[in-house]
DNA sequence: ATGGCTGAGCTACTCAGA
């Protein structure tokens, strides 16, 4: 089962890039994050033309993440963390591998910039009830999959140039712990665990040639519960998408799992 | 290298992104 996590920054802007890449990839399942649209103006058809029920949790402008998927999801809920602010962050549900009850959360992590200022107090505390909800929700199923666009760059390998976002929301050690308590938990970075040394990313901004010098951060994850690691098949940062006419500023990240 | 580039909402310009 192909399983893919994307930050398309805005989805009705993306529907070409997200229909081709359906089309040369054909994933089973699409996390994505940023969709920037309510669930009204979600572009349902397009997707449903080609196989995929989708599945969204929208907000005007900002923020929105969706499951769009070809085999059934079961119990979706929208409702992971009270979130302060009411931002469309998390969107959950359940698919069956094997005998395996696997629980799909997909998350949309607050950027938390500027570091000096309450964004990056809701990102702390929208961090803390995140892996707070966590260690509840494994009291009931230990099989978690965790994907998306977390803002956080796990270590000094995983961005161009760390010295530049130390003091950054996103490479904060205090922000890189939180992630480090998580995988404590019983996960693994999915693609850290299967490439040791190797230096790749998911993001490059719009602006000053970054994505032509390569000047990019890890930033997207998929985290995985321990006793699901003897499923994975493979883990793929694709960067193709990014090269092409009106990119997201991410790619997509590809996980299979057997 | 705290700039510059893109999208939404709206139709001039701000906010947000990372």
């Amino acid at each position: 089962m192909k399983i893919i996590s994307w930050n398309v920054n805005s989805v009705r802007a993306r529907v070409t890039n997200i229909l081709d890449y359906i089309k040369e990839f054909s994933p089973d399942i699409l996390l994505l994050q940023e969709i920037k649209t309510q669930d009204e103006n979600f572009p349902y058809e397009e997707f449903k033309k080609r196989g995929y029920d989708s599945h969204v949790y929208g907000q005007k402008s900002y923020n929105g993440v969706a499951i769009l998927s070809k085999v059934e999801v079961k119990n979706i809920n929208k409702d992971f963390i009270i979130d302060d602010l009411k931002q469309s962050r998390i969107i959950t549900g359940e698919i069956k591998l094997k005998k395996k009850k696997i629980e799909l959360i997909n998350i949309y992590v607050p950027n938390g910039n500027p570091v000096e200022t309450e964004k990056y107090n809701y990102k702390k505390d929208w961090i803390k009830k995140f892996v707070s909800n966590i260690k509840k929700k494994l009291f009931n199923n230990s099989n978690l999959l965790i994907a998306g666009d977390f803002n956080i760059i796990p270590e000094e390998i995983d961005v161009y140039d760390f010295k530049r976002y130390e003091n950054d929301a996103l490479g904060k050690l205090e922000i890189r712990k939180k992630f480090r308590e998580l995988l404590n938990l019983g996960f693994n970075d999915v693609y850290r665990f299967k490439n040791k040394k190797k230096q790749e990313y998911t993001f490059w901004d719009y602006f000053a040639g970054s994505w032509q010098k390569n000047y990019g951060m890890r930033i997207d994850h998929f985290l995985l519960s321990n006793n699901l690691i003897e499923n994975i098949k493979s883990i793929h940062i694709n960067k193709i998408p990014r090269s092409k006419v009106k990119p997201s500023d991410h790619t997509p990240i590809e996980l299979e799992i057997i």
